[in-house]
DNA sequence: GTGGTCTAGACCACA
DNA sequence: GTGGTCTAGACCACG
């Protein structure tokens, strides 16, 4: 999996938002054994201080639960995730039409211009990496 | 109009994105006199410099153009603004589409939410405002 | 004669450097009569006030004198107006060639750069509205 | 390397032409790293906010590039230095002759009157620092 | 310690 | 009153 940060919002909180999407995503299953805070920010190349500190937040939001003696592992509250999955989505998606009614779109024309992108192939596939 | 900051980014760049949408958008037509700086600084209850600042980036994007003495204008090229627009509305759409596609949905279950959400009309027309 | 401001100094002090030259080019010729504050202002697209700043300059340093009920003229003292014409064209050289060597061009390199330039003569030529 | 400011110019345009010509003249060697902006700052006795924005007009141009959390080198794009060394003696080439052709020398007698200034070794070598 | 942002408050040139 | 620049001083994210 591929770490993508820009430089918009602090970078803890992208950490956050990436790790939280893995999990609700299903890339990390319920119960799984998190790698080590060091492991994680070498593979993200950042800073463990700043990987620890979106571990942190993890843990307050209930998603990832740390046992002293043994590392961090997934919560195993299905319920939980399949609540924040729900909620999540919805966040984006009124979040993302808000943004396209300022940028002058009703909601009704909103689907259009996203087929309109999946089916531009080529542009949108190679767009992963893509600073916004 | 009304103002709308976060603390995810930095003010003046969410300056900058409210005024480029109200522009984009048709709030503010082609050469129309925006107010002052530090009258707008004073509406959105920001610090005169942080508007100023906004308002240079506005200018290098060509689409204030700036009168030493007597205020600043929305550009009258029409052509650059439209072309914004729908540049804009890409990169929203993509960035929107990607985190979508990390939350575990694939493309095409996206349109299917969207009207979800815009059928839910009491609880959307009321977020209405910001669900950040 | 043409008026040609940028914005990179006080605008009063580039009309005073304009109108000096005028008169040691001898464009203005001794004891000619100077065209009234408002005319001249109006002619540069300036305030009166910001022309008025600079007459006030060039009575300083003695090239215009006014005469209360009879307007401004050019002074007659033709010795003054050498002796200026002399250092300014020394001030400006020796700036340039500080300028040049700033930029890692030795004085001896300076007039092949600049019969390169002269030689050029459709770009330079032209040039004139150029913006630096 | 000596800080040279006076007050014609904006304080932070002469902070970037001079860190500019710093380095299209090799003074700063491309990849160098810069000294921190509060130190460029102590040094040129000037706010670090002053400092700063100048940084961020040189990043602007490509000339400087900022590593967030480690300072800023310099380009090591040579391409763009010469192109801007080039672009850059022009500019001073052009304006230099303007401004003699307006006190009345034509382009060809402008040669003579620098080989006068530069055989005036005492007077000029001395001179060196400023003619402002 | 590094860059970046923000505020508060002042001053300037210009109209 | 308009934009623009500058200072002083503070705080933040990151390493």
């Amino acid at each position: 999996m591929q770490w993508d940060l820009n430089s918009d919002k602090p970078v803890y909180l992208q950490l956050v938002d990436q790790i939280t999407a893995w999990i609700i995503s299903g890339y990390y299953k319920p119960g799984d054994k998190l790698p080590s805070v060091r492991d994680m920010a070498a593979q993200a190349t950042v800073n463990p201080n700043t990987m620890q500190k979106a571990m942190a937040e993890l843990e307050r939001t209930g998603l990832v639960i740390t046992y002293r003696t043994s590392g961090r592992i997934i919560t195993s509250d299905e319920e939980l995730i399949r609540r924040l999955k729900a909620e999540s989505a919805r966040n984006q998606t009124v979040e993302y039409l808000e943004k396209m009614k300022q940028l002058g779109y009703s909601p009704q024309e909103v689907p259009g211009l996203i087929s309109d992108i999946i089916n531009n192939d080529t542009a949108y596939n190679n767009a992963d990496g893509r600073i916004v």
